[in-house]
DNA sequence: TAAAAAAGTTGTAGTTTGCAAGTATTGTCG
DNA sequence: CGACAATACTTGCAAACTACAACTTTTTTA
């Protein structure tokens, strides 16, 4: 137990997961990269966020950041608003095609990992979820490690 | 439980694992990518694997995969030599300089993680880690997902 | 009120990515 | 055996992604 591979265990786990993620993008015809696929939960995750607050979440510089938004502004998925209180300020939020889309991919990765689980029987999924809210909430407390204040 | 968001709890400890890996990606004075290092990663853990089994299990293309491996092996972290029985295929394998490379972030990976468990009791740290083995598993022997055969 | 700070945006240049199309080697089938 | 397909990998090229520096605009500070 001490001497598991955590980074081995983690590293497969995402890895997995990743690609997952990498072929669940698209809907409704739209294609969308695993990058935009990200911002669109986050955005929606956190409702009225600025651009520098997601892109601080999402580790990503915010020059990248800001052209990423450009694009899918041209895609119809996001808006920008200018904050009423600090014109420095824009606020992005999801247009009813940004929505559907991440919806659609929720829907998708959902319907897959639910798969997943149900090769599982009830105290095994119990205990995987709140395996999986104890580390998220542990690594979110934790402040060895890196310099971004993700959320 | 039925209703619990799954892909809500996968996003963030993925992407929370992939900041930390992301900023624990230099050692000896190389600076290497979040790329290179899942590439050492795996090369080393697939011992004697070709250019093409390391990009299938990364999801990476293979023009890709091929071009990053050329950089690697001029960084001198990684040797490509042709197997016996057919040409046509080059066997990979890490350089002492890369071996030791993937060991520091190995190590540095690791501490954090057992940074993030010391706050866990024995109970759930073991419930973690056989949650994850968990997943791995299922994941790994689960055909619902993609093309790519990943391993 | 002038200077500093903060939120975003563009210039620019380097890197990454993947499809087409190429080479070299091996397998297949008449 | 010998042509033809298949496999493993490599390069040409164009598009996308990335981040540093420098800029504009707005707000805060002193």
């Amino acid at each position: 137990m001490e001497n598991e591979n955590l980074r081995g265990l983690f590293q497969l786990l995402t890895r997995r997961f990743g690609l997952l993620n990498k072929n669940c993008c698209s809907a409704d015809g739209i294609e969308i990269s695993l990058v935009q696929s990200h911002i669109l939960y986050e955005i929606h995750r956190q409702s009225k966020a600025s651009i520098q607050q997601i892109a601080e979440t999402l580790g990503t510089d915010i020059t990248t950041f800001s052209r990423q938004i450009q694009s899918l502004i041209k895609l119809n998925l996001v808006t920008k608003t200018p904050d009423a209180e600090d014109r420095r300020i824009s606020i992005l939020s999801l247009t009813d095609e940004g929505v559907k889309i991440n919806q659609t991919i929720d829907q998708q990765m959902n319907d897959y990992l639910n798969e997943i689980f149900k090769t599982m029987n009830e105290f095994e999924k119990e205990s995987v979820v709140r395996s999986l809210q104890l580390l998220n909430d542990r690594m979110l407390k934790s402040s060895v490690c890196c310099t971004t204040p993700w959320e």
